[in-house]
DNA sequence: TCCGGTTCTTAACAAATGTGAATGGATTTG
DNA sequence: CAAATCCATTCACATTTGTTAAGAACCGGA
């Protein structure tokens, strides 16, 4: 039997059984349905978890509109950093696209994580950076690209998005209109 | 005799003074004259820095146009943490736009400082965060705002950079032409 | 299966932003 | 100091994107 979960840790550091162990220890099984929140808007963030299938949006709100900042997946970890280490209210909530099985714990379980191993807070700082160098280029990606450009180089780059996120949250993601994007997608 | 950077440093962490001293052991005081660049485009990061006066920007190349992401001045740190930290050729280079006068030290060092004390890689993940921070913060301001609200906000959050920058850069930082720019600072 | 809502598309028009070119002022350089 | 360059502004016009409204296609639930 293969464990997604172990499989993405060990392509981060070495982390001995007793590590894994540990970590397995602190988590618990949650099912979350299509459409239903891990994290509410202007809630405090308390858990972080992984994800074994399904798929969400981190996404802030503009005019009652909910405009996708990122996404996670089967094989990813999430959470709201700021909320999290900070104690805030979310500015960035996260609502399941799919029905999602995920395996959550508390920030309290992961102060205790640290403490039992260094790894585990190269690991955090790891998951971080990723995510940092992700935003970064979609950052840069608005700056210098207009709406087309966006939205092809999403095509190419995020296929495995495109038939499972609704287009409006693409469009949103992109910054542009749901119309805009139609009529992209008409004229080629 | 005050130091900016040890009052930086405090507000993160209560560093004892041989933490300090171990640091100040590392850095090296440096020029770079206004126009010339901290890390030049292409190159891999080597060095990491505190700014103790002065301003720079980290910016990418995008048909030969240079759009800044990011704006560091003094009492901030600065460095490319994706060419630093992987030693891949930077896709954001960093250039004075002020006179600066730094403090800098080496990868090799700073992996020295780590090991010395586990406060210094608290202190790194928190300049990570700040950073991520900001620029998800910019993100969410491209797919909220269009180009003159995010104008006005700019204004408003770092009106010490309104004078520092060139607006042409400003109009690229924020995604537009200068052009454009000139036109929403005349109709207001 | 049918219903009711949601998502996607289309179209005409409005508004925002980009483009190219010219000007004048400021700044740098020799 | 003068020349050269750079930078900000302005304008007319082109292009892109937003807005509003309507209908078509696609669901999910009774």
């Amino acid at each position: 039997m293969t464990d997604r979960l172990i499989d993405e840790l060990l392509k981060i550091d070495r982390f001995s059984d007793e590590e894994v162990v540990t970590l397995l220890g602190f988590l618990v099984n949650k099912f979350v349905r299509k459409g239903d929140h891990f994290l509410n808007p202007g809630q405090v963030s308390r858990h972080f978890a992984f994800i074994d299938s399904g798929l969400v949006m981190h996404y802030g709100l503009h005019d009652g509109v909910e405009i996708p900042c990122n996404f996670s997946m089967e094989g990813d970890w999430m959470g709201s950093l700021k909320s999290f280490t900070t104690g805030s209210p979310t500015e960035v909530a996260i609502k399941a696209l799919e029905d999602c099985w995920i395996r959550e714990m508390t920030g309290g379980q992961l102060q205790q994580l640290f403490l039992s191993s260094p790894r585990w807070l190269l690991f955090k700082n790891e998951l971080v950076q990723r995510v940092f160098f992700n935003i970064t280029q979609h950052n840069a990606d608005f700056a210098k690209l207009d709406a087309k450009a966006r939205y092809y180089k999403f095509m190419k780059e995020r296929p495995d998005l495109i038939n499972r996120v609704p287009q409006y949250y693409i469009a949103a993601y992109l910054g542009i209109k749901p119309q805009s994007l139609s009529r992209i997608r008409k004229e080629g």
